[in-house]
DNA sequence: TTGAAAGCGCTACCAC
DNA sequence: GTGGTAGCGCTTTCAA
């Protein structure tokens, strides 16, 4: 038993009832609607006063059916409120607001779940895709058949779509110069921990250790939060007092390491250098200021829209070798 | 002379060509896409075949027009990289997610310009607009007419739009009292400045000051910036030598104001207590933590996608007395 | 200035 | 299991 028009659920206002409100016919409110010129001042007005008295409102996608120019995109992050994810998010935003494209967010929380339900849903609903993703390729292209996919912050490039890769080699290979040219030979690292294998992060910090002839093997897992690098930076000082400086995953994990630092009694940089990773903007807010191996954020969301915008029109995508995005060292008084 | 097929500008493949490739009719085609169970197993796999071949997509327009049951807002904030604005966007992912909504972010940059360019589009592409605008409120009406339109953060209710209003009068009460409590009896204000007319919140904190018998006069302008809260501080101190407590516009100023102090020598809470608007996240970052006047971020978010969801479905929408998110005091190291 | 008709690309509801 | 037909709500021809 299905009753139609229980309480609530108005029923869709469409262009029809509008016309028959005023007398007209459906061409002629589409007129009054749209700012045409050919259509009779006190007609239009009438027209208008129907469509306001209705509520109505034109469907989006009746009208984008019919007119179809407007390229909508689907923005796949895991946590809006991490700043590294802010800054991307903004910049993608800012990059793909410059083509006059529409950004459709989702915030994945960080679970394979949701990121799954996005996936979903988000296949019709835009026409091509950005961000992150921790699910297997498979299921990626599983879900996004045909659709253009642009990932951010791969380690490395895939067979099946394109990707932005971080490259921080020479980055963290400066970094830990800096440090060495400064007198430390005992550095420490936090990496992140709760994966299995070590981040490709600590593999750049590892070589860079190497080639400049000192212990690699300083390493601390670390949550990657304020409270877990300072808890980091505890465990690390205990295991190792001597060590005078430290590099972290990421800036958050460092700024966590510089407020530890100051409750501990230990003065940045003259007892412990800090340098972290990703270079936010949430470094300068702090003090001392971070230094950091710094990823340009704005470049790496325009090359993801970039990318997008030649999958989308089938020009010639990037090739890998462009879609690279390096890190840079960043002096700051913490180093 | 219009030549139709120019490189590039891919025509766009439809369910027909697909159908018609595949040598099936429209249908079974979309029941391959579909994972309809009425359809052969070897047809499905030749359709999917197919479509695959030829980059078929099917188009968001022609589905949601035929099953009408995707909700898709617009969120329009300021400035993404604004780490308030940030959280409160988290906020209304999240309560739009919940209902399965779909939300198109829009950052202005905090320009008029951008804001009506954002209005304009806007009104074709989403069913309904959550956010910040600073533009009257005849264009905004103008650019929305008939949809449903929740406002943020403003400071008064307004007939012709919902609007969820911030009441940080209490809270700001509580810090006055706080800081009157342990013995302050200068206390300074950083406003925001760059606005004509001073602010709500430096009305609260007058209103505050007076009713404890204590100047209400000692406010100096600062940006709405870190170095802005720096610079003003600087600016406060040497104008009034004796404050010894800071109230600020916002978070990001008094964090500022924090660095800015450590910079002068200034231990905080003992020389200067400092107290912030907001209650961000990153207040938790630096050290000492910042003592706020806290808001709700998630309740600010979740109130205005619950207001849209009256409008949007026409049930009883909250009332006035319902659209207001109270700031309270939530004290830290710094105060 | 206005209206009739066609069709955008897709799915639902029937027949077969 | 498959195909025809009829719309979804709108704009764009083209006639009147």
């Amino acid at each position: 038993m299905v009753s139609s028009s229980v309480s609530g659920e108005p029923r869709k206002v469409t262009i029809h009832d509008v016309a028959r409100s005023a007398g007209v016919s459906r061409q002629t409110v589409s007129r009054a609607l749209n700012d045409k010129d050919e259509i009779d001042g006190s007609t239009k007005q009438r027209v208008l006063d129907a469509a306001r008295a209705l509520g109505y409102r034109p469907s989006r996608f009746a009208r984008g059916l019919v007119r179809q120019d407007t390229t909508t995109i689907g923005l796949v992050i895991p946590d809006l409120l991490n700043p590294f994810f802010t800054e991307v998010a903004a910049a993608a935003l800012e990059a793909a607001r410059a083509r006059g494209w529409h950004v459709v967010v989702y915030d994945t929380a960080d679970r394979a779940e949701e990121e799954r339900g996005t996936l979903q849903v988000i296949s019709s609903q835009v026409d091509a895709v950005v961000g992150y993703f921790s699910c297997p390729e498979d299921e990626l292209q599983l879900f996004t058949r045909g659709m253009p996919v642009v990932l951010i912050g791969r380690e490395h490039h895939t067979a099946r779509f394109s990707s932005i890769r971080i490259d921080g080699e020479e980055g963290v290979h400066a970094a830990v110069a800096h440090l060495v040219a400064a007198g430390h030979t005992r550095i420490g690292m936090l990496d992140h921990h709760g994966r299995v294998d070590p981040s490709i992060r600590r593999e750049w910090f590892t070589t860079a250790a190497v080639s400049h002839g000192i212990d690699a093997d300083v390493v601390v897992g670390a949550d990657q939060s304020a409270d877990g690098g300072g808890a980091a930076l505890r465990a690390l000082l205990y295991a190792h007092p001597d060590v005078t400086a430290v590099f972290t995953f990421n800036d958050i994990i460092a700024i966590g390491v510089l407020r530890e630092a100051r409750r501990l009694g230990r003065s940045v940089p003259q007892d412990l250098a800090v340098i972290g990773f990703d270079g936010l903007q949430l470094g300068a807010l702090v003090e001392p200021p971070l230094a950091s191996v710094a990823l340009d954020t704005r470049k790496l969301g325009a090359l993801a829209i970039e990318q997008v915008a030649r999958l989308l029109t089938g020009a010639d995508p990037l090739a890998e070798d462009d879609l690279v995005v390096r890190a840079e060292l960043r002096l700051a008084g913490s180093a």
